[in-house]
DNA sequence: AATTTGTGTTCAAAATAATGAACATAAGTT
DNA sequence: AACTTATGTTCATTATTTTGAACACAAATT
């Protein structure tokens, strides 16, 4: 029985299905943004419980916390309300708490000759941490970087020029109008491949879910 | 009984949990990445049976996809290998490495007139937490937006062009190469002043810790 | 080789999630 | 008011997850 060893409480019929464990104990409580969901597609516990195949009674307890769902069950709900499973599960526990960036965390961009400028535009540290830049390089201009860390995603708009992408052993080339999104968890490059100067915006998105 | 509902297999003991459902039809498999996690970390079964509460004969299941486990479990599993909940379900859904939008791909709004053009390059996050965007406006092209919730914010960098901002009461002209960065908790204008079009890249920062 | 130790799997039993039907309640109709 | 309809909750039963102990197997030790 699970739930008696983490919690004292040991009543055979739970009101909470996870009572008596405070927040940071319990898996993340999906009730209310399934009803939110549920009530924003318009829909009755009746019409979901036909749309995904999960019961009505068992819906009804899962919105109130009384159950504790099996992945299956999590994921026929997801998939009938076409929301990403994961995206319901990190409505209750990925709430924007405010994380103090160490400094070894930053990442080390380096230009090599200088015929790459990249111009920082912001900052946000919130769950991740998120910087932004314009970037103007002339034909030839080249952008070293080293690993952003897991999970991280650099994003590319090139407004004019071409430019080539280098990610782990996969490249891409880009050209006027385009966006690439790609991830940085390894060293990355990106040249100006010319002739007119490449022009254009970046973002990225560095995770802050390393381990230690 | 779950799964017997949605795959015509009715044998009483499945090897797996989800046999006779298809790829697309199935939760996420997370038992190798549970298990690589659990190997990453030099844990044996029952090391991470202690860890975090869940019996390793359970453990062994999940690892081989022979059970389909409750969110209680995923979660213990998920905090004895300080990983994110979210991040081992979605391990499964393999994302590419790179994201290529082609010019026609993206996405364009516009204002009713036309003068003002937002392509939208990149969003990220659970309901739409950042966006964001390049924009191209002649003179006189406005764009209005309405609230983005409290403790939203907007951040606009201006390449070229005139372009005067207001929100609430306050009011800013930008100018070429300058970068504004404001609240968006209420409705908020944008302005082309011309005469040469305004061009530029929006950042938004959405407060998602809101229910309406 | 025999024994111990370490690791993962299988088994019967217990706990609990899921189901369908019955129930409760409120809102709308006749 | 009485009746119907719509919606969510509770109940008994069934199906499945979870558990702890026993088992199987391999690697290391004596």
């Amino acid at each position: 029985m699970q739930q008696k060893k983490e919690a004292s409480s040991s009543s055979s019929f739970a009101r909470d299905a996870f009572a008596g464990q405070n927040t940071s104990d319990r898996p993340p409580l999906v009730g209310k943004e399934i009803q939110r969901l549920r009530q924003e597609h318009q829909l009755t516990l009746d019409e979901l419980a036909s749309k995904s195949g999960v019961s009505k009674s068992i819906l009804s307890q899962i919105e109130r916390d009384h159950s504790n769902p099996t992945l299956s069950t999590i994921w026929r709900i997801s998939q009938a309300l076409k929301q990403p499973l994961v995206d319901m599960l990190s409505s209750g526990e990925e709430k924007p708490r405010f994380e103090h960036l160490k400094v070894n965390q930053t990442p080390v961009v380096s230009s090599t000759d200088g015929k790459f400028v990249l111009k920082i535009l912001g900052t946000l540290g919130t769950v991740s941490t998120l910087q932004w830049y314009e970037f103007k390089a002339e034909e030839g201009g080249i952008l070293e970087s080293e690993s952003h860390g897991s999970g991280s995603l650099e994003n590319l708009t090139l407004v004019s020029g071409k430019l080539l992408v280098i990610s782990g052993n996969e490249s891409r080339e880009l050209i006027s109008g385009e966006t690439l999104r790609f991830l940085t968890d390894s060293p990355h490059r990106l040249e100006s491949l010319g002739p007119e100067p490449a022009h254009g915006f970046m973002v990225n998105l560095l995770n802050s879910n390393e381990s230690f």
